[in-house]
DNA sequence: ACATTAAGTGGTG
DNA sequence: CACCACTTAATGT
């Protein structure tokens, strides 16, 4: 956890759940409230002029969602969706900022969290910014395993469709079959039974 | 049995 | 590559 349950519960958090495919918040909306996601899984994403998503991040146990934006005066730039069933705590943003005044621990915590994300989001451009497709798919895997503690080969299951897989990587879903399965020739990635493990 | 969803394939621009 | 059409396999109701 991002910052300590029972410190989140004596600010006055409180526990949310979400059902799959359910709405934390919009894009557009004014941002009130920390959100810290106890358990599930959730994503940032947005649609293009097309009506094609492109998903920002995944987010898991233990961490916030979009907790920069209560540092700044600007309105979400994603919708947050959740993709299982999800359990949320929920803070006022004064509540929130009245706890990190008082836990300098917590603060730095959230600090250190914002600059990991934030050092990732430039890997994800480095990756995204390749017209090769190769590149932005081996980019995009990379990116999941610097998340996983262990390093070893294949040792990863992507727990993606090569849709929600396509929607990251800015590619097709036609292309992220086809790449993918290059790459297991190449024996970067092993797949068994539709899944990929990098 | 029929509808739905995801993976995979071929071909065109 | 993207886009379109279509097959196949697995699930679900």
């Amino acid at each position: 956890m991002l910052i300590d349950t029972q410190l989140l519960l004596e600010y006055g958090g409180i526990l949310q759940n979400f059902d799959t495919n359910e709405y934390i918040f919009h894009s557009d909306e004014t941002p009130k409230f920390y959100y810290q996601l106890i358990s599930g899984d959730i994503k940032l994403n947005y649609n293009d002029e097309d009506g094609r998503e492109l998903i920002q991040s995944l987010l898991t146990n233990g961490e916030s969602v979009c907790e920069l934006l209560l540092f700044i005066d600007e309105k979400y730039p994603v919708n947050a969706v959740a993709m299982s069933k999800c359990e949320i705590l929920k803070l006022p943003k004064d509540k929130f900022m009245e706890l990190l005044s008082a836990y300098p621990q917590a603060k730095s915590d959230v600090l250190q969290y914002i600059s990991k994300t934030l050092y990732q989001k430039f890997i994800m451009m480095q990756n995204l910014a390749s017209p090769s497709a190769e590149i932005r798919i081996k980019g995009t895997l990379k990116y999941f395993k610097s998340f996983s503690a262990d390093k070893s080969p294949y040792s990863l299951e992507i727990k993606l469709t090569r849709q929600q897989f396509a929607s990251i990587s800015g590619l097709r879903v036609e292309t992220v079959i086809r790449c993918l399965k290059k790459l297991e020739k190449s024996g970067f990635v092993k797949i068994e039974g539709g899944k990929v493990y990098y």
